[in-house]
RNA sequence: GGAGAAAUGGCAGAGUGGUCGAUUGCGGCAGUCUUGAAAACUGUUGAGGGUCAUACCUCCGGGGGUUCGAAUCCCUCUUUCUCCGCCA
């Protein structure tokens, strides 16, 4: 959520930028709330002027009856039920005002960073750079959703039969893969300093609404209504939820965490070919990086955040690229998003593993995650978080890139976790 | 699940209807002393709104109520603790 004061002060700017994401209501809405928060502000000194004159005459009634002088008190106390009724109208009315003004923030998406390149769709992303080669496979390589059936690794019809589609069930080498990237996932993070964190993977709405899953991604995430909880679509949203009404000081920068959770995502109306095998999946597992910053490091932080993904990435031997989306493809949260993908050789196409953000003070606005700055005054932090990495695109990769008329390799790096060198 | 107790500033912990946004201690910050540090002493130290800056307003777990006036009384929800029951 944007900052209103922000907003006033920097209108053309905000505007501006907001039109790179390709916002259509941005001004209407905005003049909308510039107008509100006048009436708002109005309306408190109207409030509070009203409430100043009821604490004094309240306090002269104490004095009154202290001295004794009870019909003096009395005529004192006639004079305050006028005041009450008129205080308790303007309560209501900033009370309803206030909310007005929270629906329309919401609304409003994150100014993208001036960094953003223009652009509406994917293919206006700006490609950063490619690394690794792709490797050219023998004349039987098949794609990996049938890796997956040849070696017995994932069995998609029987989650199908638990659970139902996108529930995959991993088995014998397939299952040892997984608990394999997220101990080397997690043993990288902390190496790099991150501190590790098992969050619970269901939340209130509370946290669901501080990250900005709610209002608007309601329909995205599996509820547990009876109870009234969220089962998380990425560990960000337990881990940055810590820092909700916190104010840190500034030498806990840079707050550095990382966690492996299962995610939960419906994605409704997902179809053909991207969904096929572990393209899509409505339970799959990740290791997420988050960072909380001060405002002037942040953009040193996402730049430092893409290249430990991107040493991840190499470690692994994945041939992958890194994108700069442009301003219609980032999400509603984001002022500065990379996403890297990795080259799946058999479906012959990119698939997004990672994508790292900054979300400047759009989250930590919503969080309240502050900090006291050398100043002495309290100010919002910087958000920033990243996959590190998600799991099932890298199986599919590495499945598909490595496979031989032997098996699959595995890679190096891997083995020590893994226990095997090769799936036959 | 049943019974009882509690929730106050970074922490501990006073305050049970009016001068309380809140005594005090610890911690933090600044200063005095010291070559430096410790100790001691002095000062300072919650958040939000509002204002050019003051005034001023709000917040004592959340919500509602009583009252001229609520941290303090009432209702309700949540959470924590103790005891009992069940249990991986």
């Amino acid at each position: 959520m944007l900052q209103l004061n922000y907003i006033r002060d920097n209108k053309e700017d905000v505007l501006k930028r907001l039109a790179t994401k390709n916002f259509k209501d941005a001004e209407t809405i905005i003049n909308k709330v510039i107008e509100l928060d006048n009436t708002r502000r109005a309306t408190q000194k109207d409030g509070d002027a009203i409430k100043a004159e009821a604490n004094v005459i309240a306090k002269q009634i104490g004095e009154l009856m202290k001295a004794g002088k009870k019909e003096e008190a009395e005529i004192q106390k006639g004079k305050t039920a006028d005041l009450k009724l008129r205080e308790k109208n303007l309560d209501e009315a900033l009370k309803s005002i206030e909310e007005d003004i929270q629906n329309l923030l919401v609304q409003v998406p994150n100014t993208p960073s001036t960094k953003v390149p223009a652009g509406k769709t994917p293919e206006d992303n700006e490609v950063v750079n490619e690394q690794g080669t792709k490797p050219e496979l023998h004349a039987a390589a098949v794609p990996h959703w049938e890796l997956t059936t040849k070696y017995n690794l994932i069995d998609f019809e029987l989650g199908v039969k638990l659970t139902g589609p996108g529930f995959p069930v991993y088995k014998g080498k397939g299952a040892r893969l997984q608990r394999a990237l997220i101990n080397y996932f997690l043993d990288k993070a902390t190496a790099a300093g991150y501190l590790e964190i098992q969050p619970p993977i269901m939340v209130n709405e509370d946290s669901a609404y501080a990250t900005g899953q709610l209002p608007d991604k309601e329909g995205q995430m599996y509820h547990a209504q009876i109870d009234n909880f969220y089962l998380i679509p990425t560990a960000e949203v337990p881990i940055t939820n810590i820092y909700r009404d916190v104010i840190l000081k500034e030498s806990d920068f840079p707050v550095k965490n990382c966690g492996y959770t299962p995610c939960f995502r419906r994605e409704a109306g997902s179809y053909g070919k991207d969904v096929r095998g572990l393209n899509r999946l409505h339970q799959f597992d990740k290791i997420e990086i988050v960072q909380i910053t001060h405002p002037d490091k942040s953009y040193d932080t996402l730049e430092e955040m893409r290249e430990y993904v991107a040493s991840i990435l190499k470690e692994l031997e994945l041939p992958f690229r890194t994108l700069k989306l442009c301003g219609g493809d980032m999400s509603f949260a984001s002022a500065l998003t990379y996403d890297m993908e990795v080259w799946s050789a058999a479906q012959k196409r990119w698939l997004e593993v990672s994508s790292v953000s900054n979300f400047e003070t759009f989250q930590t606005n919503r969080l309240k995650c502050r900090f006291k700055g050398a100043d002495g005054k309290t100010q919002l932090a910087h958000s920033l978080n990243g996959s590190a990495l998600a799991l099932p695109r890298i199986v599919a990769s590495l499945l598909e890139n490595n496979q031989t008329p032997e098996g699959i390799k595995i890679p190096k790096v891997l083995v020590p976790y893994t226990g095997f060198e090769i799936i036959n």
